[in-house]
DNA sequence: GTTTTGACGGTCT
DNA sequence: TAGACCGCCAAAA
């Protein structure tokens, strides 16, 4: 528990319900942290630990980051998988499966350290 | 030590 | 309504 910015960026990713999506905005605004750019910064050294960074998408519903997985349709496979509908690289009813960053303390804490 | 880029967002034109 | 510009903080070159 460092309690840095990109580890308050990492609970609140991995607390987003499955089959539910959300921006680097609401993230950035919730943490304070000023910058969205913060957040996409943080995901972007996650690559270690075992966080949905593919249930984080732009303000516009579009898969952004999908150029920084492994295989850029890695993270629009996970979504569909999840139940989440996916077209031209955006999510469709991205509005309708909005999670709120604020809905996390219902999800108490994650431990996205435990890799494995 | 300085400059540029970066998984973005909001506001202005 | 749509397109363009600026701003945020941090890390790498």
């Amino acid at each position: 528990m460092k309690n840095s910015y990109f580890d308050l960026v990492y609970r609140v990713t991995a607390a987003i319900p499955p089959g539910r999506v959300t921006n680097y905005g609401a993230i950035a605004d919730f943490l304070a942290l000023g910058s969205a750019r913060m957040v996409g910064w943080a995901l972007n050294k996650c690559g270690h630990l075992n966080i949905p960074a593919h249930r984080v998408v732009n303000r516009k519903g579009e898969l952004s980051g999908r150029n920084m997985f492994p295989s850029p349709t890695m993270m629009q496979e996970k979504l569909e998988q999840e139940g989440v509908v996916v077209e031209n690289d955006k999510v469709t009813e991205f509005k309708t499966l909005f999670w709120h960053p604020g809905d996390y303390l219902n999800q108490d804490d994650y431990d996205y350290e435990k890799d494995t």
